[in-house]
DNA sequence: AGCACGCCGACT
DNA sequence: GTCGGCGTGCTC
C-alpha cells in the first residue's frame, strides 16, 4: 500500500486514453519521437549521441544469447533518455546486420535493458542502433543488476531468466502515476515482544543505531510474530535505512503489512504479492525503487525488491515451498536473501516457529546468531502436545470402532467446552515411504542411501535416485525385512469426526476455499496444513491426524516438513497454562514426534544436519537435478566437463514429466518419459559445479539445430538444490 | 529462434 | 551459367 500521488497531476493532456509508452516520452521531451511501439523508426543516417555513443545492452532473450551484451549506436535524440538501466528495443538477429543500401532493416524487436554507456565498443563490425527507448524509468540499477548475476551464477541459470523474475512487467499509467517523494523516518521503536527473546532487545536495537545483525529466530508459538517483524522492520527504518520482508503467502503477507500499518500508520511500506494486477505492482514496485516506500512486505517475487539503502531482510518460515519459485532457474528465499544480506552488508532475520536444516547449518557455521527464547518461556506459551502411537491405538478398542483413538476424542471434547478445535488433516495425494515394518527405518539404496521404491505393478525395489534395483532388501537397523507403506484415509476420519460431534459446527479450510480467521465460539475446523485459520483467542485444542502420512513421504524433507506443519498448526493453539492441548497421531518414538512433544525444533534440525553430513546430503553437500529427454539428458551429460568430485546419480526415469507450470512450449511432448539424475558434490565445489552445468546448457544451445540430428536439441532442466530429493 | 550466406546438384 | 536446396553459424 505505498502513498499516490494524491492529485492525478499531468495525466493525458488531450483527454482519452494516451499510449502509455508516450506519455513517458512525451514527459521527458523527447520531440518528435512520436514512437509506436509496434514501429520504431530506423535509425539509418541519423546523427549519433556525442558523448558516450555506445550503449552496452543486456538482449532479454531467454537461454541463447546467454550472459553476453551486445553493444548498439545510441542516436542523437535518443541520448538523454537512454541512460544505463532503461528499457530498450533492439534489433537483433542476422538482418539486422545487412545495413547495405536500399535493403530493409531485418532482425526482430526485442526487448532489453541498457546496462552501460560506453565511448566506444570492442565489436569491430557496424553497430546498430537502439530502435527505441521504452521507457526513461532506470529500472535495472547496477545493485539489481549484481545481484541477478550472482543469483544466476548460484543457480546455474541465465542472467535474462533472473531478470524476469526481478522486475515486473513495465505498465506506462503505473510509471505515471507511482509516489516518489520519500516518507520521513519513524522514530526508534519499543522492543516490544521481542523482550521474550535472549537477545531480542539487543537485536532490535542494533539494527536501530544501523548495526546489520544476523540471526535466526525461532519464534515462540502464537500470533506476535507478525508484530515483532513489524518492529525490526521500524527498527531499520528508524535508522534511515529500508526493510524487505518476504512471507510464503498473501495471508501472511496481510498480517505483517497490518502489524506494519498499526505501528507506522499508512503508507510507510509497499505490499508486493503475486495476486495483485500488474498495474498496482509496477506501480508498487517503482514506488519502492524511487525511494518513496523504504519498507517492502510481498511473497517471493518481492526478494528482488530494489529498496534504497537495504538495512535488514526478512524471511519468514523458510521451510514453506512457497519460498522456491517455480520459473528457471528456480531461485529460493532464503538463498537470495542470504546473498543480499553478504552483499549489501545489512541486518538478516530468518523467522520461523520450526527449523529448518538449512538454518541451522547458518548458526552452525556461524553466518547468523540464534534468536531463541529460554525454556521457561516456551513452556509458558506453547500447547500440551500429547501423542497416539499405534500401541495405543491397537490397545484402543473404541478407536478401532470409530476411528479415532479415544485420547484424541476426550481432547476435542474437552476443547470443545472452552473454545474452537483445530483438525489438521494431510492432503491427499502423499506418496507413502517404504520403510521397515518393525522399526520404521526408512528403506535406503546400499549403494548411494537414496529411497527405495517400489515398480508398477512389480514387487522389485528400485532406488529413486541411482536406480539400482535392489532384490534382497533388510532393514539395515534392526533386521528386518518386511516393508510397509502407509495408506492415507484421513479426511474421512476427519468426517466421522464431525459425525461424533454433531451439536457443533463444523467448518473446512483448505486449498479451494482458505478461511482467514475463525471466531473464539466452540467449532471443529478442519483444515489442511498451511491453510489453517487463526482463532480467536487460539484454538483450545488441535488433532493433527496421520502423523504417518506426513512422515512417510519419498522426501529427505519429510520429517523436517512435518515438525513444520505440526508447529505451525500448534503454534495457533493456547499455552499449556491455558489448557490448550496438542493430540498427534503418530509415533511417539520417531524424532520430529519427539521434537514436538519437548517442542524443540532447533535440536530437531541440528540432529537432521549431522546426519545429513555424514550421508553426504545438502544442504551440506550442494545436490542440482538435471532432467529432460533421455537422449538430451545423455547428450547432455557427455558434454559436461563437471568438477572432479561431482558425484552422478541416476539417470532414472521421472514421474512426473506431465503437464505443469514447469513446462514449456518446445519441450518433450506430453506423455514422453523423462529422466532425471541427481549430481552432488561436496562443500564447496557448489559454485564449480553450477559453473560447469551452465557451461554444458550453453554449449548444447550454441550447438543449436545441428545438434538435432543426433538426438535433440532440447534444453535439459537445470535445477540447483532441488526440494524435492527422494 | 530466425535469418543469411555458401556449397553443391539440376535445369534453361 | 544460374537458380535454389538446406546445412551451418551468428546475432552488437
Amino acid at each position: 500500500m505505498s502513498r499516490e500521488n494524491g492529485a492525478d497531476a499531468g495525466e493525458g493532456a488531450g483527454g482519452g486514453v494516451p499510449e502509455p509508452e508516450q506519455l513517458a516520452l512525451i514527459r521527458d521531451s523527447v520531440r518528435k519521437a512520436k514512437v509506436p511501439r509496434a514501429k520504431p523508426r530506423t535509425w539509418r543516417g541519423a546523427a549519433l549521441a556525442k558523448e558516450l555513443p555506445v550503449a552496452r545492452v543486456l538482449v532479454d532473450k531467454g537461454v541463447l544469447h546467454l550472459d553476453r551484451y551486445f553493444d548498439y549506436a545510441v542516436p542523437e535524440e535518443l541520448d538523454e533518455v537512454a541512460r544505463p538501466g532503461v528499457r530498450v528495443r533492439v534489433r537483433f538477429g542476422a538482418g539486422s546486420r545487412n545495413v547495405r543500401e536500399g535493403r530493409r532493416e531485418g532482425g526482430g524487436l526485442i526487448d532489453g535493458f541498457i546496462v552501460e554507456r560506453r565511448a566506444e565498443s570492442e565489436y569491430t563490425g557496424p553497430l546498430a542502433a537502439l530502435a527505441q527507448v521504452v521507457s526513461p524509468e532506470p529500472v535495472l540499477d547496477p545493485g539489481l543488476l549484481e545481484l541477478a548475476r550472482a543469483v544466476a551464477d548460484r543457480y546455474a541459470g541465465s542472467l535474462a531468466d533472473v531478470l524476469q523474475l526481478a522486475i515486473p512487467p513495465r505498465h506506462g499509467r503505473a510509471e505515471s502515476r507511482a509516489a516518489s517523494a520519500p516518507p520521513a523516518p519513524p522514530a526508534a521503536p519499543d522492543p516490544g515482544t521481542w523482550r521474550r527473546y535472549g537477545h531480542g532487545a539487543d537485536f532490535v536495537g542494533a539494527l536501530a543505531s544501523g548495526g546489520s545483525p544476523r540471526a535466526v529466530w525461532t519464534a515462540l508459538p502464537g500470533p506476535q510474530w507478525a508484530e515483532e517483524i513489524a518492529r525490526a522492520v521500524q527498527a531499520t527504518l528508524a535508522s534511515g535505512r529500508g526493510a524487505l520482508v518476504v512471507v510464503p503467502t498473501g495471508r501472511p503477507a496481510a498480517r505483517v503489512d497490518a502489524a506494519l500499518t498499526a505501528l507506522l500508520g499508512e503508507g510507510q511500506q509497499a505490499l508486493l504479492t503475486a495476486d495483485a494486477g500488474q498495474e498496482r505492482r509496477y506501480r508498487e514496485w517503482l514506488s519502492v525503487r524511487r525511494g518513496a516506500v523504504r519498507a517492502v512486505v510481498g511473497t517471493r517475487a518481492a526478494m528482488f525488491a530494489p529498496v534504497r539503502d537495504l538495512g535488514l531482510v526478512v524471511i519468514w518460515d523458510d521451510g514453506d515451498p512457497n519460498h522456491s519459485d517455480d520459473h528457471a532457474p528456480f531461485p529460493h528465499v532464503r538463498e537470495v536473501l542470504e546473498l543480499r544480506a553478504a552483499r549489501d552488508k545489512c541486518g538478516f532475520l530468518l523467522g520461523s516457529w520450526s527449523c529448518t536444516v538449512e538454518a541451522a547449518q547458518l548458526v552452525e557455521t556461524g553466518w547468523a546468531a540464534p534468536l531463541v527464547a529460554d525454556r521457561e518461556q516456551v513452556r509458558g506459551a506453547a500447547p500440551l502436545v500429547r501423542t497416539v502411537g499405534d500401541g495405543d491405538l491397537a490397545r484402543d478398542e473404541a478407536a478401532r470402532a470409530a476411528r479415532l483413538p479415544t485420547l484424541a476424542w476426550k481432547v476435542v471434547r474437552e476443547g470443545l467446552k472452552h473454545g474452537p478445535v483445530l483438525v489438521q488433516v494431510p492432503r491427499r495425494g502423499y506418496v507413502p515411504r517404504l520403510a521397515c515394518e518393525r522399526c520404521r527405518e526408512p528403506a535406503r539404496c546400499r549403494r548411494c542411501a537414496g529411497p527405495l521404491e517400489a515398480q508398477e505393478g512389480g514387487a522389485a525395489l528400485r532406488c529413486g535416485w541411482c536406480g539400482v534395483a535392489e532384490a534382497e532388501w533388510h532393514c539395515g537397523s534392526c533386521g528386518g525385512f518386511r516393508l510397509r507403506a502407509q495408506v492415507v484415509g484421513a479426511k474421512r476420519t476427519a468426517e466421522e469426526l464431525g459425525r461424533a460431534f454433531p451439536a457443533v459446527p463444523v467448518r473446512t479450510s483448505g486449498r479451494e476455499q482458505v478461511l482467514d480467521t475463525v471466531p473464539g465460539a466452540p467449532a471443529l475446523v478442519v483444515s489442511t496444513p498451511g491453510a489453517e485459520p487463526v482463532a480467536e483467542g487460539g484454538y483450545a485444542a488441535a488433532l493433527l491426524l496421520d502423523g504417518w502420512a506426513m512422515l512417510g513421504r519419498p522426501d529427505l524433507r519429510a520429517g523436517e516438513d512435518a515438525l513444520r506443519r505440526w508447529m505451525a498448526a500448534s503454534s495457533l493453539v493456547r499455552p499449556q497454562g491455558a489448557g490448550g492441548t496438542v493430540v498427534v497421531v503418530a509415533e511417539p518414538t520417531l524424532r520430529p514426534v519427539q521434537a514436538l512433544v519437548r517442542w524443540d525444533p532447533v535440536g530437531h534440525a541440528v540432529r537432521e544436519l549431522s546426519e545429513r553430513a555424514e550421508l553426504g546430503f545438502p544442504p551440506v553437500s550442494r545436490m542440482a537435478a538435471v532432467s529432460g529427454p533421455p537422449e538430451a539428458l545423455a547428450g547432455f551429460l557427455a558434454g559436461a566437463e563437471l568438477p572432479p568430485d561431482a558425484v552422478v546419480l541416476g539417470p532414472v526415469p521421472v514421474r512426473d514429466a506431465g503437464p505443469g507450470p514447469a513446462r514449456r512450449p518446445g519441450a518433450a511432448p506430453v506423455g514422453e518419459q523423462w529422466e532425471r539424475v541427481l549430481i552432488r558434490v561436496p562443500p564447496g565445489s557448489g559454485a564449480a559445479l553450477a559453473a560447469a552445468l551452465k557451461t554444458a546448457q550453453a554449449a548444447r544451445m550454441a550447438r543449436g539445430a545441428k545438434g538435432a540430428r543426433e538426438g535433440g536439441t532440447e534444453a535439459v532442466r537445470i535445477r540447483v538444490d532441488p526440494l524435492d530429493i527422494g
